[in-house]
DNA sequence: GGCGTTGTCAACCTGTTGGTTGAGGAAGGT
DNA sequence: ACCTTCCTCAACCAACAGGTTGACAACGCC
């Protein structure tokens, strides 16, 4: 068990790395579509948009009414939550580290101020 | 020329999709390191992790200071804005719409409510 | 200059991805 | 019952991704 959202996070990221699935993603944003719709635009057989929305389901980004014959693909955004609170962590983490860095050059920069430099040890 | 963000999300998202990199990135906020740094916790060679390091800098998640020899790799979070900007714009416009059919659904039943149903023409 | 440390480059292998074509399954209309 | 529409499945292919090992480049230290 390597921790079920590893996983989850995989398929998600690997999903949007394809410009078309991100253009199919943003098409569904705005209104659901069957596979034939989805495909009408893109120079491309639709056996190969059919495989890119399989992709997008696997990852969980996209659902399917049962509905058959005209089964309507429809964007779940949920998965998108924990993309974003991945990345925001790690951006915060990073910008928080930084904000520190900043201040302890700060820090140093008017220890070095007085042009009468201390010699004595701190120990 | 096509569309220069587009290049960069397609390499943003791949480089997050694969673990061990994202594993990178989380270490990497919390403080720069060299390769062999990074490398050591990792059951695989040296040479994959330059890799996985190579990918993150194409990828603009990650530089690295001229130093040489010692050439510690420092995470620059400018481009996560761009990956939640674009998922953002996203899951806000599917839930917006979400909320919108959530009316339209229910200014329906609103309209089935009355048991006596009105039949007069509204024009 | 020679040596250890640190990291990259090159070649190679294997599995996966993104596309193709061809065949076929499942519902609805007539 | 049959046709049409919509879609998926299967087989195949080229390209790429993620790992390996081996060679070697760049720098700091004696």
């Amino acid at each position: 068990m390597v921790d079920d959202s590893t996983e989850r996070l995989n398929r998600a990221f690997a999903a949007l790395a394809d410009p078309t699935r991100r253009d199919l993603v943003a098409r569904l944003a705005r209104e659901d579509a069957t596979v034939g719709e989805l495909a009408e635009p893109y120079d491309m057989s639709l056996q190969a948009v059919s495989k890119h929305v399989k992709v997008l389901e696997e990852a969980g980004l996209v659902t399917r009414s049962k509905d058959a014959q005209r089964r309507p693909v429809h964007l779940d955004a949920e998965v998108f939550d924990l993309m974003t609170k991945w990345i925001e962590r790690y951006r915060r983490e990073a910008e928080e580290r930084y904000r520190r860095l900043d201040a302890l050059l700060a820090r140093m920069a008017d220890d070095e101020q007085p042009t009468h430099t201390d010699t004595r040890d701190a120990s």
